[in-house]
DNA sequence: TCCATTTACGCGAGCGGTTGCACTATCCCG
DNA sequence: CGGGATAGTGCAACCGCTCGCGTAAATGGA
C-alpha cells in the first residue's frame, strides 16, 4: 500500500505537507501542491480513509435505514437519497429492514463509522433512538412523526391525506368503503386511517369493523384480503388502501375477478412511478418522495455541519391524484364475482 | 466520546485487555473479560470503526454497485445483497448508477474504506476494473460478464434464455417479433439478443432492421417504442424485451390500445416479483435474482477472507415461465382500468 | 539595504485501537 | 517441593493521517 510518506519522499517534501496538499484549507504554495499531485498521481497514492476518520472525526459515510426495497416507494427513497448524499460527496450506506437493523444504525454511529442516519422506516419510537437524540446524534426521520422527539424530521401531512380520500370518495357517492391498513406499528398507516375513519363517520359513513383489514403494506396481503372481501355477500364499493404497494396487490385481484372501477374504486397512498403506469391507473394521494429524500438529505448535511441548529420540520401537503382506478359512472355493473382461481 | 482507555480505567486493566476482550481471538481471563465488559456496559463504549480499520485493514464494509434502483430488479438484488451481507456481519454502501458510480467504488477499495465491491451494472470493461482486478481486489461482477478478466462472476446464461424466447414463440407460430433491446453497452443485453437473433434467423424467420430497438432498459422508452410499432401498417405478433422493465411498458401501451396476448404476445427476461402481478402476467425467463446475490455476497466474502482462492465463475440456467401474456386462447375482455391519459 | 511581517513548510504529538514481546503468576508432574 | 511449561496481562510500537507550533524563507516598506 502507497501512504503520503512515499508520496513525500518522491516529491521531496515532507509528510504533512503531502497532506497539505489534500486539505483544501491549509496554505501551500501552488509549485508545491502541483509536485505533490504529480507525485500522488504517479505512485496512485489514495488516502486511507480510516485514517482520516480517526483524525477528523469524519466519516464521509451516512447510513440509511430502509425497511423493504421490494416496496416500491422505499426504493424511490433510496434511489434519490443515495443521488443527492453523492452529489454532496458522501457515501450512503443501507441498512434494510428487519430485526436489528435500527440498533445497527445507531450502533455504527457511535462507532464513528457513519456521520449520521437517515430513518425511512415508519415504526414508531425505541429506547435506542431517544438515546441517540439525547446525544444530539445527527438524525433525519423521513415519513415517520415520534412526537416529543428533538430531531429533524421531513413527514407528509398523512392525517389531511386521510381526509382527502374520504371527502374524494364519498364525493362520488362511494360509501361503502373497505380500509386495508399498513402494520399498526407504522405512524404513516395510523395517521393516513384513523384521520380516514375520522372523517367518514363525519359525514355519516362509519366504516364497519368487517371492511377493515391489516395488509402489513404487502401487496400479496392486500390481494388476499380484497379476493376475501369481494367474494362476501356484502361487497365494498370502494377499497381504500394505506400505500400503492397494497392497492396494487387489490387491483391485481380486482382484475383477476374481472372487475373494474364501475364496480369497485381503489385508491392508494404515495404515488410511486408505477401507480401512473397504464396497467394500474391509479388514484392515489401523492408524496413527493423524490423530493422528500432530498430534503433528508438536505437536513442531515446541514446538521452535520452545525449540531447546534435547532431541529427543523418539513412538512409536505398531499395531493389526490385521480387516475382509471377512480374513473367510471357511479352505478354498480353487476355479473360478479366470477374468480378464475 | 469513550475510549478504551476510558473502559480500562474503570475495569481496573491495560488498556490492551480491553482491546483483548473485543477480539475473540485472543486469549484472556473469563473472569476479567466479564470485568471488562460490564465496564464496557456501563460507559457505553462502542470502539471506534476508523481505528480498527488502520491497524486491521478491515472495514467490514462492501460496496455495492447498482444502476438503477427504480427498476425493481436492482431493487430486489440489492435487497437480497443486504440481507445476505449484514447477515454475515457486513455493511453495504451503495452506489447508484450514473457516471462515476465505478470509479468511485475502485476508489473505496483503494481508501481501504470497504474490503470488496459487488457489481449488480451489465455494462462492459474498463481500464479502472482491469487495474482493480490486476491489484488483486476482491471484486465479485453480477450479471456482466468480462471477457479475459480473472475475477469471480455469476452470471445467467443470457445466451441459452435469448434461444429459449426465439424458440418458444416460432413453436407457437409467433414469428413476426419486434425486438426491445437495452442499451449498447450492456452485456446482459447483448448476449440474450444476439442469440435471439441468430436462432430466428436459423429457422427462417430473421427479425428486420425495423423490428428491432433499443429500449435502453426503461419502462416508458419501451412503452414509447411499443406505441410507435404498433401503430404502424405490418404490426408484430410478438414483442421480445430484454427485461421485464421493458416489458411492462410494453404490456402497458398494449393495454391503452385494448390488445391482448391474442392480438401480440409480450416476453420480458429476469422474473421480477411484479411479473407474477395478475395485472402483468408475464411470460418472461427466470433469472434467480435472490440467488444469484446472495451466492455474489458468498463470493466476496470467500474472496475477502482467502485473497489466493482461484476466481471462480457460477452459472445459473434460465427457465422460460409461461404466463398469461402469451396466452392466446384466452378471449379479450374489457379493460380495466380503463387509462384517461 | 535592513527589519518587521507574513507565508510556507517541517517537526512531532496524537486520533483509538491491535498485537508482538516480555514478564509474572499459575499449574502440572516427578 | 522444585523446575519447566503455560496462561494471562502490561508495555509500547505502530497503522496513516491531521494540525498546532516553531522556524526558515519570502515579502514589503522605509
Amino acid at each position: 500500500m502507497v501512504t503520503s510518506h512515499d508520496v513525500a519522499r518522491l516529491a521531496g517534501v515532507s509528510q504533512a505537507t503531502v497532506s497539505r496538499a489534500l486539505t483544501s484549507s491549509s496554505k501551500i504554495r501552488p509549485a508545491t501542491k502541483a509536485r505533490v499531485l504529480a507525485a500522488m498521481q504517479e505512485l496512485n497514492y489514495v488516502p486511507h480513509a480510516g485514517a482520516q476518520t480517526l483524525r477528523t472525526r469524519r466519516s464521509g459515510v451516512v447510513g440509511v435505514v430502509v425497511s423493504d426495497l421490494a416496496n416500491p416507494f422505499y426504493a424511490q427513497m433510496l434511489d434519490e437519497l443515495t443521488r443527492v448524499l453523492s452529489l454532496a460527496g458522501y457515501r450512503a450506506v443501507v441498512w434494510n429492514a428487519g430485526g436489528g437493523s435500527h440498533a445497527d444504525a445507531l450502533q455504527a454511529i457511535g462507532e464513528n463509522a457513519v456521520d449520521g442516519v437517515i430513518f425511512t422506516t415508519a415504526t414508531a419510537s425505541s429506547p435506542e433512538l431517544l438515546e441517540a437524540v439525547d446525544r444530539n446524534r445527527p438524525l433525519v426521520l423521513i415519513n415517520r412523526d415520534v412526537e416529543g422527539v428533538a430531531c429533524d424530521r421531513v413527514i407528509g401531512d398523512n392525517a389531511a391525506g386521510g381526509r382527502a380520500v374520504a371527502d374524494f370518495l364519498c364525493e362520488r357517492g362511494r360509501t361503502e368503503i373497505a380500509l386495508i391498513s399498513g402494520p399498526a406499528e407504522a405512524t404513516t398507516s395510523r395517521d393516513r386511517t384513523e384521520s380516514f375513519l375520522a372523517r367518514m363517520r363525519e359525514r355519516g359513513h362509519d366504516v364497519p369493523e368487517h371492511f377493515r383489514f391489516d395488509g402489513a403494506f404487502s401487496h400479496d396481503a392486500a390481494a388476499q384480503i380484497t379476493r376475501r372481501v369481494m367474494t362476501r355477500e356484502v361487497r365494498p364499493d370502494g377499497i381504500f388502501c394505506a400505500n400503492d404497494n397494497m392497492a396494487f396487490g387489490a387491483l391485481d385481484t380486482l382484475r383477476e375477478f374481472d372487475l373494474h372501477a364501475d364496480d369497485c374504486y381503489v385508491i392508494g397512498y404515495d404515488d410511486v412511478d408505477m401507480a401512473s403506469w397504464a396497467s394500474f391507473s391509479l388514484t392515489t394521494v401523492r408524496q413527493p418522495i423524490r423530493e422528500m429524500a432530498a430534503t433528508g438529505g438536505r437536513l442531515l448535511i446541514e446538521r452535520i455541519n452545525d449540531p447546534e441548529r435547532p431541529p427543523q420540520t418539513v412538512t409536505y401537503a398531499p395531493v389526490m391524484i385521480e387516475r382509471g382506478s377512480t374513473a367510471g359512472a357511479i352505478s354498480r355493473r353487476g355479473s360478479f364475482p366470477r374468480a378464475r382461481g
